[in-house]
DNA sequence: AGAAATTAATCAATCGATTGATTAATTTTG
DNA sequence: CAAAATTAATCAATCGATTGATTAATTTCT
């Protein structure tokens, strides 16, 4: 039987291959082969190679959304919903740090508009949330008054930072966030960072 | 007369093309057509496309480390070591926002080892230069305990995250991190940012 | 100084290799 | 058998690099 899925086959080689070496550097043949599958499957599956890579980002995009739009609800405290974001966020992003790190290549070479916008959206919307967040913190005096997109950026790089750049750099000399085990041990001290971070900075001084 | 470089003419045209494009997406053939230089220049001048790129590269990062190692001096307190360190950090990496995005999508994309670990090899650098004034810092006491590491990653991330990621974004809907003038701005209100936030952060909390 | 020799700079043309894509033929499936 | 899936072969286009020839500038020799 030996029922092979070729259209999975190559979006999975697609993918890790995309997420090595960028996209104008992957060659389709490249592809096929890590896909045993023959070339043309590549245009019968997915029109062109563009089409391969529009595929595979915007079933990614899709799940991430998907995933964190459930997380804004219930009645929680402005702080509580704000941690429970960030928590999120950062999870999901470092359950996948090869990923965010072809997104943000992407993102830096705007070359199809299409993927940039559809990219750019995702985060402009996953931004509004924090945001909505934050500034009706500050509104009803349970934050202090800081510049919130400037800390939204903090928040999101500092995230970004510890996904694209080199572990070794980052986390200290033993980690390696491509290694499983220490990938958990990484979010759970950058969530604990960053719920330090974040309740410090924004819990109002008691003036006298 | 009107003797042009056109080495500088080459360097110039391919900076612009591999910020724009990317390496990979960008041709000998329009570096030198954008340079209004013949193709074999480049090969003249620079032996090869990669030898074009790294130039551009080493020139840029000695650049940048010749200007930052001096920060680091005088008796200052901790404290005004670091905001003065982010500072100059900030006000470096803004200057020319575009190199720092593809310097990091280098970074992303290990294929030319070489480069790789030059870029490492500088960032490095510039983490164990803040690495060491937090963590004299906490040992006298005059900041709180922190995940340094982490730290860096957020002071890092923040402004790569302002740096990179598409101005409408980060920084409200009418800045654009590509118009000098308002580059200046948000140059501002990061380091404004950053201070605020390391301040609050590392100011050892005054208990009872 | 001036002719001769040497080096540096520049060019058009073209190389072989590789790219993404397509075709036409073949096999598999329902 | 007909539709879908798959293949090998091939397409034009573009890639980075190199060639040999030509001109401009510099150095050497007398």
């Amino acid at each position: 039987m030996e029922k092979i899925d070729k259209r999975a086959n190559i979006l999975e080689a697609a993918e890790k291959l995309f997420i090595e070496l960028g996209y104008e550097a992957t060659s389709t043949r490249q592809i096929a082969k890590d896909a045993a599958v023959n070339m043309a499957m590549i245009n019968y599956y997915f029109g062109s190679k563009d089409g391969v890579f529009m595929e595979i980002m915007s079933q990614r995009i899709a799940d991430f959304n998907a995933q964190l739009s459930c997380l804004d609800q219930g009645n929680m405290s402005g702080m509580e919903k704000l941690l429970k974001v960030i928590e999120g966020y950062t999870t999901r992003i470092l359950s996948n740090p090869g990923f965010h790190k072809m997104m943000h290549r992407e993102l830096s070479m705007p070359q199809r508009p299409e993927m940039f916008f559809k990219i750019k959206n995702s985060m402009a919307q996953n931004l509004m949330i924090i945001e909505k967040i934050i500034t009706d913190g500050i509104t009803e005096g349970s934050f202090r008054q800081v510049d919130v997109r400037m800390l939204i950026a903090t928040i999101m790089g500092t995230i970004s930072n510890v996904a694209i750049s080199p572990s070794k750099i980052t986390s200290g000399t033993t980690l390696d966030i491509n290694n499983e085990e220490d990938r958990e041990l990484i979010t759970i001290r950058l969530i604990d960072h960053l719920k330090d971070l974040i309740i410090t900075y924004l819990t109002p001084k008691n003036d006298t």
